[in-house]
DNA sequence: ATGGGGGCCTGCCGGC
DNA sequence: TGCCGGCAGGCCCCCA
């Protein structure tokens, strides 16, 4: 589902109903998604005020003020939908519950933000804010593709050796947090490396290349307002549109893009997904 | 330690 | 129209 593109155009969107509002009430309709809900999780988010929104790889952190943190995931289905805006002379009303509308969070400036999640592979789960970043799921993430701890020094490192394909090295969340499978293949386009290459086979120039592709391939996506596949929606309901931006993904037995190139785009499955690339530019 | 595969869920799409 | 297989943005867990 969402990368950290999509989770961060997420994040943008709550901001102006839930930062520095408090949560009148929270409904929760299930004991749990991929793991069971933390003890008496309406109870401790009905009331509280969201002293901010922040994100860390795939996962948005609301830092509240009854001194815990509210971690959300979305897995690959897990949307926020927003209603109850009033822009100017138009109110935008609630609508009907759906299939899948988990949690509800309702806030005090009448906005009502629903967690919808079909195939419930997303989390949610309630931390100390003291203690958040040694969280079980967040402690064992490597540093954020965007941030300062993200540089060639510490990616040729962590590639030297490894016998694993570049492809699945750059999907390890504790390698670097936030890649998917939509922006390793996108990556490793720009960068002409095919994805079976094994990771410690590349040399030090290669790596070094792939840390501004990454970082861009992710301010772009960002830019767009994320991908918009069949289950991803921005928070307010819209659309991104950086899947029109797709090289490689999703685009198997169509031509390749490179000027001048005349193969088509090819799929292969590693480790059981699909690997999407062009065989003639990535080698 | 490392790498690969299974499984979790539901929905959608294409083919017959 | 209906059924069935294949596929999907993530990631934990187990096994070799």
């Amino acid at each position: 589902m969402p990368e950290l593109p999509e989770v961060e155009t997420v994040r943008r969107g709550l901001l102006p109903v839930m930062e520095g509002q408090r949560i009148t009430q929270a409904t929760v309709n299930r004991d749990g998604l991929r793991w069971p809900f933390p003890a008496n999780m309406a109870a401790r988010l009905s009331g509280v005020r969201v002293n901010a929104l922040r994100r860390r790889s795939k996962y948005i952190l609301a830092d509240l003020s009854s001194d815990e943190t509210l971690l959300i995931h979305l897995g690959m289905s897990g949307r926020m939908l927003i209603s109850g805006q009033t822009f100017g002379s138009f109110h935008h009303d609630h609508p009907a519950p759906q299939k899948h509308d988990h949690v509800v969070f309702d806030m005090e400036g009448g906005a009502r933000v629903i967690f919808n999640d079909a195939r419930r592979f997303g989390a949610m789960d309630l931390m100390p804010t003291a203690g958040a970043d040694s969280h079980l799921l967040l402690a064992v993430l490597g540093p954020e593709p965007l941030g300062n701890g993200f540089d060639e020094a510490y990616l040729q490192a962590r590639l030297r050796g490894r016998n694993t394909p570049i492809k699945s090295a750059l999907l390890d969340q504790q390698i670097i947090a936030g890649l998917g499978n939509i922006y390793v293949c996108e990556t490793l386009f720009r960068a002409g490396i095919a994805p079976q290459t094994k990771a410690g086979a590349l040399s030090d120039g290669q790596v070094a290349g792939l840390i501004p592709i990454i970082r861009d391939v992710l301010a772009e996506a960002i830019e767009a307002g994320g991908s918009s596949l069949r289950d991803y929606r921005q928070a307010d309901g819209e659309l991104g549109y950086f899947q029109h931006s797709f090289q490689v993904y999703g685009r198997e037995g169509q031509p390749c893009v490179a000027p001048g190139c005349d193969a088509t785009i090819g799929r292969i499955v590693q480790s059981g997904r699909s690997s999407f690339y062009c065989p003639s530019c990535q080698r």
